[in-house]
Order: structure tokens, then sequence, then C-alpha cells
DNA sequence: CAATTCATATAACACCGCTATAGGTGCTAC
DNA sequence: GTAGCACCTATAGCGGTGTTATATGAATTG
């Protein structure tokens, strides 16, 4: 009756599920959706995955185990901060690769029913830290860190993921990278005055100097050289706009 | 046929909403729940609130205001940085105290209808930081710095309250809240150099951004131009004579 | 008192997740 | 070959959900 070529009926609808989630803009998809687009029936979709939820774990778990294999497949270079960063950027950037899972997977967690992924994720950064650590980097525990660096990660994804693609400041996620892992591990591999790549202390100071001459202007510059003075210290302090 | 001393049906919807969705664990709350729970039927409920997802946003916009009242009434202490901190535990502990509300109000965040009070939360923080910036705190854009810190606040509050409230660890929030404020602001005690009158550190700051470009010189000036910066600011850095 | 407007109720629709039951399929055993 | 036997799928339907067309009552206004 019908082609043999295709593949079998769990796949089908996990495909399904999965394309449905994907397209459909969060609202919530339904079984009878699945079920038409895998060209199955209802009994199908009970018998291998028990429960609605059994499905969208199961595709949950799918994409979460991309996720958590393209980590693993990054490279680890001999700098354990570095790679800090990069995984942090690797998250955030599957979660705008992905944002519907990403919702599922981190943003709709129920307190006693939490998804195990979020564990398993918390789990690989620990071991990022460990390293870290043995490098004499870490300034608090392993855990602690990595809690903590997975917190600051999903919120930042979250909000990112909230707001219109087109306004997507990455700079938000670079930022509180940097806030997050400078607190918990010792950079000390660069000068800190040099250039790191989060925010160089000249454009911090630039921007110190601009709020402090909005309240007190200094009287040994005149007007028009107060202006020009003021416009160049935006130039210095806006390098990010690039 | 009932005591009118009752609130009216208005209210009864929202309480009993409300209550539900305190109660029920994250299991949605059905709109017969609610309207059985308010002595009322199905067609009022769509009089006043249009919408189940109206009925909720009402929900949520009144615990929301609350939030938002108890942060304006928090007592504004000199120091602004002091301030960031009560803030920030100030929500984490409303997420503790109403986590299924939070959850509804940051967790489920779609796309497109991105709720308003993120937005106002993200407005009342970049007030706070505008205070610490005209302190001279601050060191990024008070924007940027109420998006950073709100999306950690935010995540350090999710992951709370996704895990069992003996297992719970404030520590997670008062690492990352240090992270983030530190990344953001500079914690000056004693702050010896600003005027008792609050004209913040120019020369200070001043001072800082000479010494940073001595060993880091930005490309958005040219070097003409860089000359006369330099001298200007060796100026404002020797306010001595005036 | 009549008319209009607001607020609530009755009853129903279309859809949802889910399942009791039954019917096919392919396999091994005789 | 065919009987038995797991396995997988389909038919049809149940109870529950959000929602609404329609109607009724209460209150306000002319």
């Amino acid at each position: 009756m019908k082609k043999v070529g295709e593949p079998t009926p769990k796949t089908r609808l996990l495909r399904a599920a999965a394309a449905l989630l994907a397209e459909s803009n969060g609202e919530p998809v339904s079984t009878r959706q699945i079920t038409q687009a895998a060209h199955v029936t209802a009994p199908t979709l009970y018998h291998h995955f028990g429960d609605k939820e059994g499905l969208f774990d199961a595709v949950v778990a799918e994409g979460f185990s991309e996720y958590l294999d393209a980590e693993r497949n990054l490279p680890a270079s001999g700098r354990p901060v570095e790679d800090l960063r990069m995984h942090w950027d690797n998250h955030v950037q599957f979660g705008l690769d992905h944002p519907h899972l990403y919702l599922v997977m981190f943003g709709n967690i129920r307190p006693e029913r939490r998804p195990s992924m979020v564990a398993s994720a918390e789990a690989f950064l620990e071991e990022v830290l460990v390293r870290a650590a043995t490098a004499a980097r870490l300034v608090v525990t392993p855990h602690e860190a990595a809690r903590s660096i997975l917190a600051a990660n999903i919120g930042v994804t979250l909000m990112l993921i909230a707001e219109p693609a087109a306004k997507r400041n990455l700079e938000l996620s670079a930022m509180t990278r940097e806030a997050v892992i400078s607190a918990v591990a010792t950079d000390s591999e660069a000068d800190p005055t040099t250039d790191t790549e989060g925010t160089p202390s000249v454009v911090v100071a630039a921007i110190a100097l601009n709020a402090a001459l909005q309240s007190s202007h200094p009287d040994q510059l005149s007007s028009s050289e107060l202006k020009l003075f003021l416009e160049w210290l935006q130039r210095i302090s806006s390098r990010s706009g690039s």
C-alpha cells in the first residue's frame, strides 16, 4: 500500500514533530498535526512514545544530543578560559538557531520534572571548568562556577531569543560572558590593559570619563574645545559599533 | 441569589486564577476550573478579559505591579551600587515567592508577543543604573548594563526555581550578582575622588584614560587628533591650578 | 414607563490528548 | 501450508479544553 522507501513511522513522527515545532511560532503543536504530517494515526504515536510529552522529550533529547556533540567536538585549545568563552558562545548560538527547541529545553522548566539535559549541560560545563581548575585559573569550585555561568548563559540566551532578530545585540552576550567568567577564573594569560577581546580598559576609562563629564564640566577647556573633546571621547567609547 | 458582600466577578476571576496558578504545580489551569472557583460561567470570563491569555496577562500584570511597587518602595540608600544589590536580591526573592507566576512572566516568553513587564523591569533597572552612572560608578551605558544584569538575574532565578527548595543555594545568586555588578560598576566604598557635593571624579577618570592610552592607542582618532586629545586630557588631569 | 446598555447564563462547536478495541503484518514452529 | 504469536497500525470514540452565538436578566437613562 505504501512505499517502503520512506523511513519508519517512528522517525517520521520525530521529524514531523521537530519540523512543526520549529515552524509553528511558539504556539502549541497538536498531536493531530503531527500524526497527519507523518501520515500516521494517533495510536502509533502513543505506541512509540507513550505520551505527547514523551514525543517532545525525544525531540528535545535529539536536539540536545546534537548540541552536546557539537560542544564536545569543539577544539579544546590549551587555554581553559578561552574554551569557556567558546562554549558560552556556542550555547547562545544554539539557542538562536533553535529558539523554540531551546525554549522547551530551558524556558518551560517545571520544578519537579526538571529536564535531565539541563543537568547534562551543567555537568559538561563543569568538566570544562575542572580543566580550568587544574590549570589553577579557577577561583571557586567548578560546581559553583558551572552553575553560575550556566545560569547567566541561559538568561542571556532567553533574553536574546525574546527580542526580534533584527534588534539582537550580541554585545549583551559578550559583556555578560566576560563578567561571569572573570569573576570565576583569573584570566592571567594577558595583561588586562592590553587587548582582551572583551572591553579594553581604554574604552572603560573613556566611558567613565564621559559619565563624569556629564555632571561636572571642567573649566580648563573652552566650550568649543570641550565640544570636540566630547566628540572624540564618544568615538573612543563606541569601539563596539563597527 | 448571591450575597452581594462578595467582590465583583471580575476580581473574583482574577483571584481565582491567581490562586489556582499558584497552587497547581505548573500544570496548565483550565478556564473551567477558574470559572467554577469564581462561581461564574464561561462567558463572563471572556466578557471581561476576552481571552484566557488576557486573564493570565491581567494576573501577571497585577503580580508584576506588586513586584514593581515593592521595588520602588525599597529605600534608596546613598550608594547606588548597594541599591543594585538590593534590587537583584529582591528580584530573586520575588521569583522564589511566586515561582509559577514568575515562570509565566519570564520563562514562557514568546518572541513576537513579548510581555511588556519585562520591558518595564528593564526600564526600572535602567533608572537605578542611571543614578549609578551619574555617581560615576558606571563603566558602560545604563541601557547595556540593565540588560546584562537583568538577563543574569532572570537566569539565576529560573535556575533556583527549577531545583527543589531544600537544595536551593543562594550562594549562586550572590556570586553571579557580584560578578555582573562588578563588571558594570566600580564599587569604590570610600570614594575619595568625589567632592562632597557629588562632582564625580573627572580628574581621576581622566588620569585613568590617560594611562590606558599609553599602552593602547585607539584607531578612531588620527595621530594629530590624538595629540591634541592627550594635551587636553593632560590639562583636565591637572586641575589643581584653578 | 420604555429603551438601551451592560453583565451574566445556557447550550453548543470544534478541537484537544488519549485509548479500548480490533485488524493487519511478518515471523517462527510444526 | 498453516497455526500461533508478537508487533505495529487503524477505526472510532471518550472526556476535557478554549471559545462563542444566542438569550436573559439587571441597571441606567430618556
